[in-house]
DNA sequence: CAATTCGGGGGG
DNA sequence: CCCACCCCCCGAATTG
C-alpha cells in the first residue's frame, strides 16, 4: 500500500544524487548520480514518492514534463513541524533545520522573491544557502528527512500529522504545475472588455475616457468639481450637500438620495477595472495566452494558499470574461458546495448537523427547513455568525437557534474560541497549528477610546483572537481537506490531456479537450469524496461540488 | 526621497 | 446595508 520513497538532492552544479529509502528514511542503497534532477526522478518505478528539499528545487524538471506521483517537500513540512511544536516564526530551510539538529547557529531563510521579481533561476548558486560544515546536500536532507519522521511520529495524532505533510507536499506539487500551466487567458478579449467598459484606450497612459465622462457628472451634480478618487472630497461634498456619511464606501453612498451617487459608484466600479485589471495588469500577467500566477501554498496562516502578485486569487466577476478554454475545449468549472459548514460538521462529529450535512443537496436550504422556516439567507448568516464569531446584530439570535439544535458543532467552535482567548494552542483536524497573536495584540497600544478607562481593552484583544482561533479551526479544516482533493485529484488526471489550471479556496478548474469534460467532472466529484473520508474518516458527511462545464469561466456562475 | 499607512475595492 | 473570519492590491496621503 505504502509508496516505495526515494530521496534526490540537488547539489550546486545542478546535479543530483539520489537513492531508494528505508522505512526509516535512510538510503537503503548506495546513492547515484544524475547530470540533472529530470534524469534522477525519472530513475526511480512509477508511484514512487520523492523525497526532497523543496518543490521549487525541482520545478525545471517538472515543467519539462517528468511525471511524479508523489513527493515530500522537506521545507514544507519543517514549516508545519515547526508550528506544530511550537516554534512559529523559525526558518525553514534545510540549512536550519540540519543546524537545530546539529545544535549549530541557525541560518535565516533567503528572503522570498518579491512581487515584481522573475522566476528565480532554477541553478542560481549564490541564492541557494551553504549547508552548515559544507555538508553533501543528500546526507543533510536524509539528516533531516529522518528527523522530521520521527519528529512526526512523537505527536499526539502521528496518522493526521502524516496526512497532513502529504497533503502539504501534494499541494507544493500541484502549485508548481499550475504556475508552469497558467490560466487560460485571451488578451484580445480583455482588452475589448476594457474598451466596451472604459472607452478606447487614451494615448500615453492617460485617465480613460468613461471615467473623464462619469468625474464630470459628478462634479456636475455637486456644482463644483469633485474627484471621485479621493474620498476626503467626496466625503467632505456629501457632508456639505447635507448627507452626513461616514465613509465613502459603496454600500454607504447607496442609501444616500443624491444625483452624484449613481454616478460615483460606477466610477469605483470602473476605477477599480482600470487599475487592478486594466492594461497594465494584462501588460504584466499575460503573455502567450496564459495568466501565470505564483501560487503561494501555506501563504495564509489558516493553511489557506496566497499567491504572489497578479492577485490570482481575486479575479473581478467581471474580467472573468477574457478567461477561455482553448478551440475544442472546455473548462470544468468545480465549486465545492458549502464547504466551511460541512467541515464543521464533519470535524465536530456533531450527529444532528452530519445528518443534515450528509445530503448533497443545499446545506443552508436544508437547515434552514429545520430551523428557519424556510429562509436560506437566515440559516447561512446563522452559520457564518457561529464560524467567524459573530457578536452584534440580528444574527446572533440565529446564532441561539443553531446552537440549541445543533449544540456538539457550536460548542466545538465555542471552545476553539475559548482556546484562543485564553492564548492556548489551536490545531485544525490534521494538526496546523494556529499563530500566536503578536507581541503588541494584547490591546496596550494603540489609542484607547475617549470617554474614560475603556471596559476592557485587552478583553477586546483577547476576543478578537477568539475569533481568529474559532474561525481558524473551520477555515484551517477546510483547507486540508482542499489539498486532499487536490492531491486526488491530480492522480487522477494524471496521463490524460487535462490541466489543472486554477484552484482557489474551495474551486478548481480544469482545462481539458471537451470530450473528456464529463469524466473530469466525475473525477473532481470522486476526488471531493475521498478527500472527505481521507481527511475525516467513517464521517458520514458529504462533500459535493457544482460543477459547470463551460468554454468561457464568467458563464459559469449563475 | 522611500517606506508605511489609510481608504477603498476585489476574492473566498 | 453592515456585522464576524482569511486574504491581495491599488493610489493617495502621511511619515521617517
Amino acid at each position: 500500500m505504502e509508496a516505495a520513497r526515494w530521496a534526490v538532492a540537488v547539489a550546486a552544479d545542478g546535479s543530483a544524487r539520489y537513492c531508494p529509502l528505508t522505512r526509516e528514511g535512510t538510503a537503503a542503497e548506495a546513492p547515484r548520480s544524475a547530470a540533472d534532477p529530470a534524469a534522477a526522478l525519472r530513475a526511480a518505478p512509477p508511484g514512487t514518492r520523492w523525497v526532497w528539499r523543496s518543490t521549487a528545487e525541482v520545478a525545471g524538471a517538472l515543467a519539462a514534463g517528468v511525471d511524479v506521483a508523489r513527493c515530500y517537500d522537506v521545507e514544507a513540512a519543517e514549516a508545519v513541524l515547526l508550528g506544530h511544536e511550537g516554534a512559529f516564526g523559525e526558518p525553514r530551510g534545510l540549512p536550519a533545520a540540519l543546524a537545530r539538529l546539529r545544535g549549530l547557529p541557525v541560518p535565516p531563510d533567503p528572503p522570498a522573491p518579491a512581487a515584481g521579481d522573475a522566476q528565480p533561476s532554477l541553478f542560481e548558486d549564490s541564492a541557494r544557502p551553504v549547508l552548515p560544515g559544507g555538508t553533501d546536500p543528500l546526507t543533510a536532507l536524509l539528516e533531516v528527512y529522518g528527523a522530521q519522521l520521527r519528529r512526526t511520529a512523537a505527536t499526539e495524532h502521528p496518522g493526521r500529522l502524516t496526512l497532513l505533510l502529504a497533503a502539504e507536499s501534494a499541494g507544493a506539487l500541484v502549485a508548481a504545475e499550475m504556475d508552469a500551466a497558467g490560466l487560460p487567458w485571451r488578451a484580445d478579449v480583455h482588452l475589448a472588455l476594457l474598451d466596451e467598459l472604459l472607452g478606447p484606450a487614451p494615448p500615453g497612459g492617460l485617465e480613460p475616457r468613461r471615467l473623464t465622462e462619469l468625474a464630470g457628472e459628478v462634479s456636475a451634480a455637486f456644482g463644483f468639481r469633485v474627484r471621485p478618487d479621493l474620498p476626503a472630497q467626496v466625503l467632505a461634498a456629501f457632508r456639505g450637500a447635507g448627507f452626513p456619511v461616514r465613509s465613502t464606501r459603496s454600500w454607504e453612498l447607496r442609501q444616500v438620495d443624491h444625483p452624484a451617487v449613481a454616478p460615483l459608484l460606477e466610477y469605483k466600479r470602473l476605477y477599480r477595472v482600470h487599475t487592478a485589471h486594466g492594461r497594465n495588469w494584462l501588460r504584466s500577467w499575460v503573455h502567450e495566452g496564459r495568466f501565470r500566477a505564483r501560487y503561494v501554498p501555506g501563504g495564509a496562516a489558516s493553511g489557506r494558499w496566497t499567491t504572489n502578485g497578479g492577485g490570482a486569487l481575486q479575479i473581478p466577476r467581471v474580467v472573468r470574461r477574457a478567461v477561455r478554454a482553448d478551440p475544442g475545449w472546455r473548462l470544468v468549472v468545480a465549486d465545492a458546495a458549502q464547504l466551511e459548514p460541512r467541515v464543521l460538521a464533519a470535524v465536530s462529529g456533531d450527529p444532528a448537523l452530519a445528518e443534515v450535512a450528509a445530503q448533497e443537496g443545499d446545506l443552508y436550504a436544508a437547515l434552514s427547513l429545520r430551523l428557519f422556516s424556510g429562509d436560506r439567507e437566515r440559516a447561512k448568516l446563522a452559520v457564518l455568525g457561529a464560524v467567524y464569531g459573530q457578536t452584534s446584530g440580528e444574527g446572533l439570535r440565529h446564532l441561539a437557534g443553531l446552537r440549541g439544535r445543533y449544540p456538539v458543532a457550536v460548542r466545538y467552535v465555542d471552545e476553539a474560541a475559548e482556546a484562543g482567548e485564553r492564548g492556548r494552542l489551536v490545531r485544525t483536524h490534521l494538526g496546523r497549528t494556529c499563530p500566536p497573536a503578536e507581541a503588541g495584540d494584547d490591546g496596550l497600544g494603540g489609542e484607547v477610546p475617549e470617554g474614560g478607562e475603556p471596559p476592557s481593552r485587552r478583553g477586546a484583544a483577547a476576543r478578537a483572537r477568539g475569533r481568529f482561533t474559532r474561525n481558524f479551526v473551520v477555515q484551517g479544516s477546510a483547507a486540508e481537506w482542499a489539498l486532499l482533493m487536490l492531491a486526488a485529484l491530480r492522480r487522477s488526471l494524471a496521463g490524460t490531456p487535462a490541466e489543472l489550471v486554477f484552484f482557489q479556496h474551495d474551486e478548481v478548474i480544469v482545462h481539458c479537450p471537451a470530450e473528456q469534460a464529463a469524466q473530469v467532472a466525475a473525477a473532481v466529484r470522486a476526488a471531493g469524496e475521498a478527500a472527505g473520508r481521507l481527511a475525516f474518516g467513517a464521517s458520514p458527511v458529504r462533500f459535493p461540488f457544482t460543477v459547470a462545464v463551460v468554454e468561457c469561466y464568467a458563464d459559469a456562475k449563475a
